[in-house]
DNA sequence: ACCTGAACACCGTTCAAGT
DNA sequence: ACCTGAACACCGTTCAAGT
């Protein structure tokens, strides 16, 4: 009885994380249906929206990022924790392309399968950014919803096949912007 | 004959600038012939491609972006002919709701309609640039491809309702990581 | 030449019918 | 309880038929 249901749903998740992983967030919930050899009706059963799919996908990925955030709090300093922790944030959105669009729609609609995921990385971000602003190694005019800004904009940037290639150096102008380290020591040096 | 062909273009390229305004770039084919009155496959008649109408649609303001360029290249400093241009671009594409995503994958693409366009804008803005870090008034680490690829990604999360209100604070702390204006000259500082 | 309706293959949503 | 096919209202593409 449960026992197919449970195998219809795990079934589904690994279909639709190869599938996402390949043709991006945006693939036809039809087509991930027929991939994992169950009706579309089923697989809407499972996850009524494609946000609810896309929330069981990542969030054991949003939750370890948010668990990252609380760990680089303690483990360095606060510049260093920022700009570790914002790479690792874009590394993963490329992971999966277009999810950094629906994060960034799904952050401030509670209503969102999402919404409690993203919150949670958003403030994650905030809180070290506001460490660095303590520290003053952050600039002070910005807040955590410009770090999330800035995180998902070049995160959808480097989404883009064009952009792709130049995504280290993207990040490096960015993290340059936030990141207010003294002219010579280079914070934000590219490492490659 | 010919009279009412010209009129159903001229409609259908009104009206689509209408939704295109309100509704954003991804408004449906055969919404837009509907309201213009004109059956669907009139439309794609004279507009084969999404991109191909929103060439139509955009090639005056693009036509304008890449001018202004040029007058801004004699006009006034390099930095500021650098942030009045990045600025006048945001601003335009905040007028028409998710074009920036179409120009950002049009600008790679040959094909698209909308290429010699963006190419125009690309390199108008690469030159900006050029000359800016000629002076030492922009940062020397980056091209017009890292240029065009900040200024897409500022638009594109302008375009997101929930970053909207930020925009001129995001592109103020966009623009302070291009020019490298010397502590306390603060060229990129918000007037408002 | 230019326009148009219709057929086509898709999409996500909904629901009655099956076990 | 859970699954499924089918109907529905959409979408963009294509094309034969009309003037």
């Amino acid at each position: 009885m449960r026992a197919d249901a449970e195998k219809n749903r795990s079934q589904i998740l690994s279909v639709a994380r190869d599938v996402a992983t390949e043709h991006g967030a945006d693939v036809s919930m039809r087509d991930i249906a027929r991939r994992a050899g169950v009706g579309l009706a089923t697989l809407l059963r499972h996850f009524p929206t494609r946000e609810a799919l896309f929330e069981a996908l990542l969030c054991t990925n949003l939750d370890a990022l948010t668990r990252r955030a609380a760990e680089l709090e303690t483990a360095t300093s606060a510049d260093e924790a920022l700009l570790s922790w914002f790479r690792e944030l874009v590394t993963f959105t490329q992971g999966y392309r277009g999810v950094v669009a629906m994060m960034a729609a799904a952050h401030t609609n509670p209503d969102s399968a999402l919404y409690a995921s993203c919150a949670a990385v958003h403030s994650a971000g905030a809180r070290l950014l506001l460490r660095a602003q303590g520290e003053g190694t952050a600039r002070a005019d910005m807040n955590g919803d410009d770090l999330f800004a800035l995180i998902t904009a070049l995160g959808w940037a480097v989404d883009q096949p064009s952009f792709a290639p130049r995504a280290d150096h993207l990040v490096h102008l960015v993290t340059g912007a936030i990141l207010t380290g003294r002219p010579g020591s280079e914070v934000g040096k590219a490492t490659s």
